[in-house]
DNA sequence: GCGAAAACTTAAAGCGCTTTGATAAATTCT
DNA sequence: AGAATTTATCAAAGCGCTTTAAGTTTTCGC
């Protein structure tokens, strides 16, 4: 019954008004009587009409749907903190009937998946996810001429939108709190250097160790994907580092539970005989209040992400904000139990 | 220049042909001699002709969209693994020129996503994720009259179509494994029990433990979700029985990190103490075979589950498999290191 | 009360495709 | 060779909506 549903058609013909008024009425045209508009509404809800989006789609040239293509970059290793972000841009979008056209690039033409979804018409606009340095994405969305947004930055000269965190300058922040308690020699597992994110963090680190006229820590950065075992591995091999370091920062919590299962491995207590900084993306399985002792962390919402990047990306498609526009989430650094001042040994 | 591609309209006058012939030539019909399609393909290359979806769908009306609406299980908490399974699906439907419309349901009128996504015609059909034992969603589907799947079972009663690993099986021959061993007391880490697999893991146990005319293991059944920290705290739990268990069954590699934390903190070895068996979804961020000691587990990876239920969904839509289709998927039960006899004490 | 402006409503075109039913060309059958 | 088929192509309708341009009705100023 309400499944085959009234048409547009139907509808105005049962009201005895025609498809434009109706469709006007709809829609909030502001040309419409107000008594008319509450009589179409109410039909309109009786019979459970819904405007057919892809006709609609058709009319106006516009989808409804927000492209994500998934980002390859190992491979097919995806990240898991992707979905939250996910989670967090289909949350935004059902507000607004919108959903997201997810799909796969192709392995053999790589770049055309996009090109396909924009001739297709599946998708309104972009958002890239897990940005390179040098990501041949944001060139080709441009030369595409198609609105977009990167969660995250590259290192493009061009100007183009993004939203992001302030990766240096929390990894700055949370080094400080390091060399507060005396750290001085400070490992750091991070991403893949072609991260944008990773040399930042990088970066940040090494601000802090230079503000505070420290030696770099040559040796002491690792740069891989953020698996469990990796973090295992890594901070096994930061452990035979001699001197031995005092502190370790993880570029995730999923690297930080190895990092964590390595130093409980070599009998080492956080943080009397070592201190563990990671950066939290809030991964409800993963709990950094949680852990014994529960770990202080950079920390950052990738749900959160999620949902504001769409907005920023709708406003982009409207024209309400530039297609350069960006924007920075602050982060907090969140003091917990895992950093204590260095052992006197 | 690529950009503002041609229409079907433009290609046809271009070749001096009809819409009609040149449609039916893109689309393999049989009625169009050899050499026009080939000069109609070859323009079509040439041109990077790709039909607009909006239009076909409105033609056709099929939109091409495989739906899946977020499962909402623990409130707004996505098992990770999800995300493999999206990542298997969106592969395959890529191969088929297709993707998935991903959305998140209404926190106001819940099911109305499903009908609301039927009426925009923005998917043909559905995939049900996260299933729950009494799960409203596929009595829901069945009254939308909607090609739907579902992954994992509930408990109706009605004929519908699904695609599921043999939970009960699986724990059962990993239970028999851990009592070959000579383990009588077995602990179970599972998710809550309004899931189906969950009940069907306990069941395989039971089986196990029945069929060696053993005890039931009263007490040592943990039904939580299966987070990190939730498997550390349940083992901590099962440590305190008396008598203490000789080993521990984790649903899943999260649970199990959580787990083998717990153990360690506790300072007992794997398998020397303890014998761990975990439910591997393959998850390349967390690994069964990186751990120390490798984890022996029942295995069956998401992502070919995403893989292969688009596949069979595709053939339900397409009417060539019955709407009532169902298939097990085989799983593996890979042993490792950490399963071992029961230490004499 | 009249003309102009404002407020409302409508018919019809158009979005880009698929598909039906008709037509024209090529082939086969007596 | 002409009728009956088969094959290849086409014109046009239709999918369900939005929106333009054109109407019709109401309201308002004087």
């Amino acid at each position: 019954m309400a499944n085959k549903s009234m048409n547009l058609k139907q509808l105005a013909e049962h009201l005895d008004l025609s498809q434009a008024t109706v469709s006007r009425a709809l829609n909030g045209y502001p040309e419409i009587r107000e008594a008319t508009r509450n009589k179409v509404l109410a039909a309109a809800a009786e019979f459970g009409y819904r405007a057919n989006s892809i006709a609609r789609s058709l009319a106006t040239g516009r989808s409804g749907n927000i492209g994500i293509v998934f980002p390859d970059n190992f491979g097919m290793m995806f990240d898991p903190h992707f979905l939250e972000f996910l989670a967090g841009a289909a949350e935004m979008l059902s507000t607004r009937d919108m959903s997201i056209n997810l799909s796969m690039p192709d392995r053999n033409h790589e770049s055309s998946k996009y090109a396909d979804i924009i001739r297709s018409q599946l998708a309104d606009g972009f958002v890239v996810n897990g940005p390179v340095r040098h990501d041949s994405r944001v060139a080709l969305l441009q030369s595409l001429k198609t609105p977009f947004i990167v969660h995250g930055r590259t290192d493009a000269d061009v100007p183009y939108a993004w939203v992001d965190i302030d990766n240096a300058s929390a990894f700055q922040r949370a080094a400080q709190l390091l060399i507060g308690f005396g750290h001085r020699r400070i490992a750091l597992i991070n991403a893949p250097k072609h991260f944008h994110f990773a040399t930042q963090r990088e970066l940040g680190l090494k601000q802090a160790l230079e503000a505070a006229q420290l030696a770099h820590n040559e040796g002491l950065i690792f740069n891989e994907p953020q698996t469990e075992d990796g973090g295992y591995r890594l901070t096994n091999l930061i452990l035979q580092k001699n001197p031995r370091p005092t502190a370790i920062m993880c570029g995730s919590m999923i690297s930080a539970l190895g990092c964590l299962r390595a130093l409980r491995d070599a009998g080492l207590e956080v943080p009397q005989d070592i201190s563990v900084i990671a950066h939290d993306d809030v991964f409800p399985y993963i709990r950094a209040e949680a852990m014994r002792p529960a770990l202080t962390t950079t920390r950052s919402s990738l749900r959160e992400h999620g949902r504001r990047i769409v907005e920023v990306l709708n406003d982009i498609i409207d024209g309400k904000l530039p297609p350069n526009y960006n924007e920075i989430i602050p982060l907090e650094l969140v003091l917990r139990d895992s950093v204590g001042p260095v052992k006197q040994s």
